[in-house]
DNA sequence: ACCTGAACACCGTTCAAGT
DNA sequence: ACCTGAACACCGTTCAAGT
């Protein structure tokens, strides 16, 4: 019964919040359904949380590592820029597929001082596309431009196909018959040739 | 008391719905409050919607069509393409930062064919987006690709500065010296230019 | 057709206790 | 320090009525 001493029961009920996202959607992810599901008294979590905004907090910021780890691992065999980029932003993008309701957790909009640790977990996220980019352009496989500029550009574009296909169930973006991955090789092969003649 | 009859109940909603939205996030907007703001009984919206979702998607539908009032009139008077993408994404962008919470309940996952009017409103916007990369393309202000390719870069392009800013609340894609726009210029140019060399 | 009132099963949050 | 139980004000939704 009193097996949650010391911390574990923070532990337990950030898992199960996010097994109770995979299944339902964040509206109907409630405190109390979690500490049923725990095995606890329906106040336990305020122990641990000041409410239910900072159990969303915690769980969005374990959202921002399990994508790095995502991202970090696909990147790791790829030899050019180019493939870098195509491997990472296939990571993110699939990661949004597969766990739609945790990544609109993850970009709700949070009072950064309030949750320092999350703003740290998702810059940590960022700083990687950055070296990305910069490690890019040394080679000569990237313009030389506003190393920031650039890398917010790519972000900004691989998050708008993230978002855009768990809005519209991969049908607005990703055509059926193409594989995900060819489909985003367009999207980085647009930013990296450009639009104009 | 009665005033409420032949459907004016379900546009006096909307517009109630639209405000709280405005006031206090998505989170809190409930059917009870609603009602009681337009003065009737805490269920009366159910002769007008099926459910909660039913608003929310209702409230999304309008929010595509004031979407696309914005950037209409933002684009009338640019001349040349980049203009005109510079102006539109300023507009949808400014659009995000003033309506968070609609924008938030524009782009939840619904199901398609419960709302197609929703649908419909949605892709009315993006259609105009298409218009003003193909017709950028006939005068040569735009490399001739694949249309619906290009379409989708700008609008996912668009999109993710348009979320980040809502998320992080303009402080980690637009940098508070620089106006929003001149920020927006400078995206929409990686996107024109490219990023390899 | 349009609205009301009572009722049900759920919420988040607080507060006084218990160990 | 960590958890429980009762209580409060609030939800969405349904159902039997009223006009």
């Amino acid at each position: 019964m009193s097996q949650y001493h010391h911390g574990n029961l923070r532990n337990a009920l950030l898992t199960i919040a996010t097994e109770l996202l995979s299944e339902d959607g964040v509206h109907s992810l409630s405190l109390r359904k979690m500490a049923q599901r725990a095995g606890v008294s329906h106040n336990a979590p305020y122990m641990h949380f000041a409410d239910k905004e900072a159990v969303l907090a915690a769980i969005a910021e374990e959202g921002f590592r399990l994508l790095s780890v995502e991202v970090e691992s696909a990147i790791s065999h790829a030899n050019t820029t180019r493939l870098r980029l195509i491997e990472a932003s296939n990571a993110y993008v699939n990661f949004a597929l597969n766990h739609p309701n945790h990544v609109q957790v993850m970009f709700c909009p949070y009072d950064a001082e309030k949750y320092p640790s999350l703003l740290e977990a998702s810059q940590a996220s960022l700083n990687r596309l950055f070296e990305l980019v910069k490690s890019g352009q040394e080679k000569g496989e990237l313009i030389s431009g506003d190393t920031q500029a650039m890398t917010k550009s790519v972000w900004a574009m691989v998050h708008g196909v993230a978002t855009l296909s768990i809005a519209y169930k991969t049908r607005a973006l990703l055509p059926e018959k193409i594989s995900t991955k060819e489909t985003i090789s367009v999207f980085i092969d647009c930013l990296l040739t450009g639009l104009a003649p």
